[in-house]
DNA sequence: CGCAGTTTGTTCAGTTGCGGCACAAAGCGA
DNA sequence: TCGCTTTGTGCCGCAACTGAACAAACTGCG
């Protein structure tokens, strides 16, 4: 903070220090090409080319030589760059209501494989990491890759710099409950080589979309999605996740959307969370809500397979109109250049998705940053694959000394 | 965006890369010595010395290498630095509902120079700004020093890519005017050196107090603030100005703290706006409002005066709680490790902060996100020194070109 | 007062990432 | 087949930085 401190600080690496950038864009599908490459990272093409090359011999891309491999324009035919198909991947570890899931992951958000599977004692954080850490050490002794690390997503605020659950709703798993510790502790168990982190799912989910899915080449995209239970949100500022300075940024599920709302556990009224979430929605369609662990397929069959019903159209339109008040407020205190909606948020949006759009900019202050471009989550498992984005970032930062 | 851009982009630069990051570490005060500089910029002595030798040779900086200047502990004492007291200056203007101000500002945040000063016609934002780039004119040729270049506060949002004011309440001046083209023909006509920019100014006293006031060293900086009327509010995250996508982040003038409170101009009720500003305070008080720009002056002299009156100290109660209220929501969505308050909401923080602190943790999610320190802001005109820094910014990022 | 110990500034090779240039390679169009 | 355009590669040189050795300035101790 003040005055001399005898911190060693971030020493500027040597080694190429363009390799981070470069990997960065090959993994984001920002660099197809290497004369693209050239431009992006703005060297010489000498220069992009040792790069590339150095990459290919690390192992992590593939450099398509073959000539007639681009179609294209005038000139020589630039050589196609891509991810290597069996590099290194990243174990990805995800923990929801009704059982848990296991991937690797490679370059590029490509899962290679994946694990689903329950546990009979959900209560106990220690036992279900122990299984998912356990399914995702038997799908990397299956495939024989080398590992660059791993990383858990779970559906609850995680506190930094300690990595505790705060809020685990919709698991069993006491507040607090320090899961950083625990899973890194069973990733080191099970001989996984490379660290291990954790975060929040929708924040992962959020990154996983920036970087390979509809948040791509946003600057700042808001994400807000609701899992069976609850609202989640999340940002991506300039490719980076922004989680506040401990961990709890963007935890919107009590912004007030309904004055004369329904109370919420949070001590207010009509919160994001209890107005907009798949229980609020069956409610209000006067339909008898499942299991809990089915609450989010139920309501998004419904809208889709009933929204001729009239009263499943007036539940939608209301909980439409809340959701657009929650984002209008996010958009005057964020002015994101896109919002992603996930789980019933996206079959909202789906359903009528002009009137969404209407209720953001009729509540936001000036007409541009009201008008910002809502879309739908377009990736099949974001979190895992944004679980694996964390435990990919060393390598994306400096490949070099990752993979030493 | 997508796919091949021809974009040349940031090309390297060339030259002493340890440059810019050097002189932001003098210009905030985090370098009082080379050794010290050695450190924070971890690289050797010897780069560490060229590195101050040659900002001394561009005429930023101090190397004091007299014998005995720096006492302390053991070892051979380092050469302090500092910024020079003769050295180029920025050229800082605002603007305000009552006129203007002109200023040359130093590195460091120095101000060197001011002139106060009132137009006859406010309606008319080119004679506005017209006379206060004479102003600032003036006080350069009476220096005689270089200018670096020069930067405007100004009370709206400014949209960006733009450079409109969007809202400029306080001021009589038309909605949308082009204050940054305006701005910059006017410096450009009056000879000024140096490019010219435009901002908010909570947002650049926001800047200004976390290089150089009661900022330094946060990570995730809150600023909120009051002028006359309204309220405004201002992101600095890692350093760097967070103003969203189009300049209109944190406007949150129109956040809810009271479902049951008067009307706001925007559709809603009860927004921060009109719950908190000074001619709220004074209603509750039951006094009298004065002229438009003498509010912010009547209410804090009244609260620091007058506190032991239960119909102030009842009004002030209610204010803070309403203050309060709004700050944990945004203390919930952007979970900062330090709040600063403005105008007055400085004064009702400083009548009685526990109430205010208590408040905020009590409406904050999970306890230690909410118990952030919050403090007063600690510099005189902070919106000028904010000014001043969008136009040092260059030479900070890189002296060598920026001073070519 | 002198000497060890500690921290800082300076000088001088040596290394290396990268720009700049020239040339070769690979496609398209006439 | 001959330009024309764009891309890949080898070579040279610059300059920023490291590392090490040495000098300088101060404290504390005997």
């Amino acid at each position: 903070m003040n005055g001399k401190s005898t911190t060693t600080r971030t020493k500027l690496e040597r080694g190429r220090s363009a390799l981070g950038p470069a990997l960065e864009l090959v993994h984001t599908g920002r660099a197809p090409t290497r004369a693209v490459l050239t431009s992006e990272l703005g060297v010489t093409r000498a220069t992009a080319g040792a790069v590339a090359a150095e990459l290919e011999a690390l192992g992590l891309i593939r450099v398509d030589s073959s000539p007639g491999s681009a179609a294209g324009s005038q000139g020589r035919p630039s050589h196609r760059l891509a991810v290597r198909d069996s590099g290194p991947v990243a174990l990805a570890a995800q923990v929801h209501a009704d059982g848990f899931r296991a991937a690797l992951v490679g370059l590029g958000g490509r899962i290679v494989a994946t694990a689903p599977g329950c546990v009979a004692v959900m209560a106990d954080p220690a036992q279900v990491l122990g299984e998912v850490v356990e399914a995702g050490a038997e799908l990397l002794r299956d495939s024989g890759l080398r590992c660059v690390g791993a990383g858990l997503a779970v559906p609850s605020a995680v506190a930094e710099p300690e990595g505790t659950a705060l809020n685990p709703m919709h698991l069993a798993w006491p507040a607090g409950a320090p899961v950083r510790e625990i899973f890194s502790a069973r990733v080191r168990a099970a001989g996984i080589s490379g660290p291990a982190f954790t975060g929040n799912d929708v924040n992962l989910a959020a990154l996983a979309e920036h970087r390979h899915g509809a948040g791509r080449g946003a600057q700042h995209l808001l994400c807000v999605a609701t899992g069976h239970r609850g609202v989640g949100g999340a940002l991506v500022l300039d490719g980076r996740l922004h989680s506040g300075s401990s961990g709890l940024a963007l935890e919107v599920g009590h912004l007030t959307v309904n004055p004369e709302g329904r109370p919420c556990h949070c001590g207010g009224r009509g919160c994001l969370d209890v107005e907009t979430d798949p229980l609020a929605f069956l409610t209000a369609a006067h339909r008898e809500p499942g299991p809990e662990e089915s609450l989010l397929k139920q309501s998004g069959d419904l809208l889709r397979t009933e929204y001729g019903d009239p009263c499943v159209r007036a539940a939608a339109e209301e909980l439409i109109d809340r959701l657009g008040l929650g984002l209008a407020g996010l958009v005057n205190i964020l002015n994101p250049d896109r919002i992603i909606l996930g789980g019933l948020h996206r079959d909202l949006l789906e359903a009528d998705p002009e009137r969404l759009r209407a209720v953001v900019a009729d509540r936001s202050l000036w007409g541009r940053s009201g008008s910002v471009p809502i879309l739908s989550c377009s990736l099949d498992h974001n979190s895992l694959v944004g679980a694996a984005e964390l435990a990919w970032q060393p390598v994306l930062d400096d490949p070099l000394a990752a993979l030493a």
